[in-house]
DNA sequence: TTTAGTCACGTTTTT
DNA sequence: CGTGACTAAA
C-alpha cells in the first residue's frame, strides 16, 4: 500500500517531518492525542521501508501493552515484507533479552529473574543475616528496598538517598547527623541483599538495567557488538524515563540512531526517579540531536482541551502547552456530584447501559479512570452484579498471584536449583511443612554437588508423606522439563487438589480458571527459564477482579467487547469515546499524601492533565460531594492552611463543565440485552 | 517447637 | 486481598 518513499497522506507536516527525520538523534515533543504512537508507528514502517532491516530496529515503551500495540500495528501495515523479526519491548524486558542473546557478553544467562515479592523475601532473609544492624535501623524491609531502588534509579548516593525519602529533604545539621549515624548500617543491609542475590543467582528488575547498562559504558568491544546489532532505537514516553534509564541509552548514542518521544505534560513517574525536566536537557545530554513538537490534537474535542489547558494554566510550572482541537467543538465536560462511592459506581454503570439501550455504542467506547486500583472495586462489584464486562489494568499481575506462584515455584527449582526463595515456597505449600522445615530442607538441597541436583529424589530429604508428594510435584514437571505447556498440565494436575484446599474460599469463583490460562500463556516460550523471566516482566496480564482475559499475547486476535478500568498511570496511551474519571476530590486531586511538597502536587496535577485527555467526546468527572463540603467547611475555618488552594478544581470557570448529580435511579435497572450474551466464565474457551 | 487457622487492618502510582 | 499478630492444636 505505501510508496517505498512517500509517506501516507494520513499524516500531517509536522509528522511527516519527523517521521522522515534524516539527522542523527531526534526528541520529539508530542503533546497528548497529537498522534505519538501514530508516529512511532510510521517512523519503524518508514525505516523498514528504507530497507533497515526490522530486527535491527528497537521499539522501547514502558509497557508490554503499548510495545506490542506499536508492533502489531507496524505488522498491519507492511506486507510485502518480513516484519516478524521487528522487536519491541519495555527497557526491562528488553535488557533480559539481551542477556539472554548474548551470554557471554553480560554473563548472566542463568539468572532467574525476581519480582517485587521475591526481593522483599530476600531482604527479609539479609536482614535476619545481619539481624544486629537491622535492629538498629527500625526501618522495614520493604522500606530498605525501596530506599536501594530509588537510590539505583537515580543514580544518587546513599545519603541524599535518606535525606529524601527518609527526611523530606532537609538539610540542616540534625538531619545530617541523623543520616550518618543511619547510613552504615543501611549500607550493609544492602551489601547483603546484594551477596544473597549474587549467591542464588537472582537478578531484579533494577539488575537487568544496570548489567547491560553497566556493560556497554564501560567495555568498548560491548558496544562494537551491539553496534552491529543496531541501527535505530525507537523510545516512547521519554518523559518517563529515570537516570538510570538514560544512563543505559547513553552509550547507543554512539551506537545508533535514537528517536525519542515524549510530553513533559505527562511525566507521572517521578516516584520512579523521572524528572521531567530532563527532556528539556536532551539537546544538551545528546550531541547531534534536534527537537521537533506536535501540537495539533486530533482526539478530543476543544471542550474537553478547553479544560485540560485550564488545568495546566493554573499551575505555578510554565508548561508553555496549549492545545488545539482539529475536531473543533463538541459536548461540554460534565462534573457529576455523587454522595459516596456506591452511587458513583451506580451511576456510570446506568450511564453505560442506558446508552447501550439508545444503540450506537459498545462497551469498548468506555474508559474509566482511577487514581488508585483500590479505588475501583465498588465499581467492579456493581458491574459484576450489572453483568457488564470489564477488563483492568494495573493492579496486581498474573503471575504475581499466590497460587499461580505455588505452582511456578516448582518450575523455578528446576530452572534454577539455587533459587532458595522458591524451594521454600515449594515446601510450604505441602501440607504441614511450615517455614522451619521448609528452610531447613532447602539448606539441605543447597548442601548437594551442583551435578547432582538435577532429578534428584526429594524423598531423601523429605520424610513421610510430605516427602512422597514433594516427589510428585517435583516429578511431574521435571519429566516434563523440555516441554513448558506439559510440564505446567502434569504438574497442575498434581497439585489441583491440594491447591483447591488451600484456596478452598475462592477456588471456583477466581483461581481455578488461571490455570489453563497459564498453558496457553506458556506456547509462547520454548524454555522454562525464559517462561520464568519473560513471564515475570509481562505486565499486560492481570488477574484482579478481571472477567475477560489479559494478556496481549492470549487473546489480542479475540478482543472481546469490553468496559476498559484501568489506574491513570497504566493508561497512558489509551484513549476512549466516552471517559469518566473518578473520584476528583480534595485529597485525592491532589493527593492528601503530595500536600505541602509543590513538586509531588504538581505531578498529581499532571495524573489528572493524563486522565482528561483520554477522552475523544465525553469527559465526565465524578466527585464526591461530602469531601467537597468538607473541604469549603475546614478551608473555611484554616485561613492559613497553605493547602487551601491546592484543589484542582477549585476555582473552575463556570463555562468550562457542566455541573449535575446523579437523577435518581429507583426503576430496577435492565440489564442490556447484548451485556447477557457475553459468557462471563473465566478460562471457558481455553479447553 | 512447629504449624494451621482466624481475625482485624490498611491499602498511590509501576517495571 | 494480602499481611501480621494471635491462639489452638499437633
Amino acid at each position: 500500500m505505501i510508496d517505498k518513499n512517500t509517506i501516507s497522506e494520513s499524516y500531517n507536516e509536522k509528522q511527516r517531518e519527523a517521521i522522515a527525520f534524516s539527522g542523527k538523534h531526534l526528541l520529539l515533543l508530542a503533546g497528548a492525542g497529537t498522534g505519538k504512537t501514530k508516529t512511532i508507528v510510521g517512523r519503524a514502517e518508514y525505516l523498514i521501508n528504507q530497507g533497515y532491516r526490522p530486527e535491527k530496529i528497537q521499539i522501547l515503551t514502558f509497557t508490554k501493552r503499548a510495545a506490542s500495540e506499536i508492533v502489531e500495528r507496524v505488522k498491519a501495515g507492511i506486507s510485502d515484507q518480513d516484519v516478524r523479526s521487528l522487536n519491541g519491548s519495555t527497557f526491562h524486558s528488553w535488557c533480559n533479552q539481551l542477556i539472554i542473546k548474548f551470554p557471554n557478553l553480560f554473563g548472566a544467562a542463568n539468572y532467574t529473574v525476581i519480582d517485587p515479592d521475591d526481593q522483599l523475601s530476600i531482604m527479609k532473609m539479609a536482614c535476619g543475616a545481619a539481624s544486629e544492624d537491622y535492629g538498629k535501623t527500625r526501618l522495614k524491609p520493604q522500606q530498605l528496598l525501596d530506599l536501594f531502588s530509588f537510590a539505583r534509579n537515580t543514580r544518587i548516593n546513599l545519603t541524599e538517598t535518606l535525606r529524601k525519602l527518609l527526611f523530606k529533604g532537609k538539610d540542616d545539621l540534625q538531619t545530617t547527623e541523623d543520616i550518618n549515624a543511619l547510613k552504615p548500617q543501611v549500607e550493609l543491609l544492602i551489601k547483603e541483599y546484594q551477596s544473597q542475590k549474587l549467591r542464588q543467582q537472582y537478578l531484579d528488575y533494577d539488575d537487568l538495567l544496570l548489567v547491560v547498562a553497566n556493560r556497554l559504558n564501560k567495555d568498548a568491544e560491548a558496544r562494537e557488538i551491539l553496534a552491529k546489532a543496531y541501527d535505530h532505537i525507537l523510545i516512547d514516553e521519554m518523559q518517563d524515563t529515570n537516570p538510570l534509564q538514560w544512563y543505559l541509552l547513553k552509550p547507543f548514542e554512539n551506537i545508533c540512531h535514537l528517536f525519542c518521544v515524549g510530553d513533559d505534560a505527562q511525566s507521572i513517574y517521578s516516584f520512579r526517579g523521572a524528572d521531567f525536566k530532563n527532556v528539556h536537557l536532551f539537546q544538551e545530554r545528546v550531541a547531534n540531536s534536534e527537537i521537533k513538537v506536535l501540537d495539533k490534537n486530533y482526539r478530543s474535542t476543544q471542550e474537553i482541551l478547553d479544560l485540560s489547558n485550564w488545568l495546566l494554566e493554573t499551575s505555578p510550572i510554565n508548561y508553555n502547552k496549549r492545545l488545539t482541537a482539529s475536531r473543533g467543538a463538541g459536548k461540554q465536560p460534565t462534573i457529576v456530584n455523587v454522595a459516596n462511592q456506591f452511587e458513583e459506581a451506580n451511576y456510570i454503570a446506568n450511564h453505560i447501559l442506558e446508552s447501550f439501550s439508545e444503540g450506537g455504542n459498545s462497551f469498548t467506547d468506555f474508559l474509566i479512570l482511577s487514581r488508585s486500583q483500590y479505588y475501583t472495586r465498588p465499581l467492579q462489584a456493581v458491574f459484576l452484579q450489572k453483568k457488564i464486562p470489564y477488563q483492568t489494568f494495573g493492579g496486581r499481575k498474573f503471575l504475581e498471584a499466590a497460587h499461580i506462584k505455588d505452582l511456578v515455584s516448582v518450575l523455578r527449582v528446576i530452572n534454577n536449583p539455587m533459587d532458595e526463595i522458591a524451594w521454600i515456597r515449594f515446601f510450604t505449600f505441602i501440607h504441614g511443612i511450615g517455614a522451619v522445615r521448609a528452610t531447613s530442607y532447602m539448606s539441605e538441597v543447597m548442601r548437594i554437588e551442583p551435578e547432582n541436583v538435577h532429578g534428584l529424589d526429594l524423598t531423601s530429604i523429605i520424610p513421610g508423606k510430605e516427602g512422597i508428594k514433594a516427589k510428585s510435584y517435583y516429578d511431574a514437571a521435571y519429566q516434563n522439563r523440555g516441554n513448558v505447556k506439559m510440564a505446567i498440565k502434569d504438574l497442575y494436575k498434581t497439585m489441583e487438589f491440594d491447591l483447591a484446599m488451600k484456596y478452598s474460599k475462592d477456588w471456583y469463583e477466581k483461581r481455578k480458571g488461571d490455570f489453563p490460562v497459564l498453558e496457553i500463556l506458556s506456547e509462547n516460550y520454548a524454555t522454562l527459564g525464559e517462561f520464568i523471566s519473560e513471564g515475570i516482566l509481562d505486565n499486560s496480564a492481570n488477574v484482579a477482579g478481571s472477567n475477560t482475559l489479559g494478556g496481549s499475547k492470549i487473546n489480542t486476535a479475540e478482543l472481546k467487547d469490553h468496559v476498559t478500568i484501568s489506574t491513570v498511570h497504566s493508561a497512558k496511551g489509551l484513549e476512549a469515546d466516552v471517559c469518566f474519571v473518578l473520584n476528583v476530590s480534595p485529597k485525592t486531586y491532589p493527593s492528601a499524601y503530595s500536600l505541602g511538597n509543590i513538586e509531588e502536587v504538581e505531578e498529581d496535577r499532571r495524573v489528572l492533565y493524563v486522565a482528561l485527555t483520554r477522552a475523544k467526546n465525553d469527559l465526565i468527572i465524578t466527585r464526591s460531594k461530602e469531601s467537597i463540603n468538607a473541604y469549603h467547611h475546614q478551608t473555611d475555618k484554616d485561613e492559613d492552611d497553605t493547602s487551601d488552594s491546592a484543589y484542582f478544581l477549585e476555582g473552575l470557570p463556570e463555562h468550562l463543565a457542566l455541573q449535575t448529580s446523579p437523577k435518581s435511579f429507583t426503576a430496577p435497572v435492565t440489564d442490556a440485552k447484548k451485556a447477557n450474551t457475553i459468557d462471563l466464565d473465566l478460562g471457558m474457551d481455553f479447553s
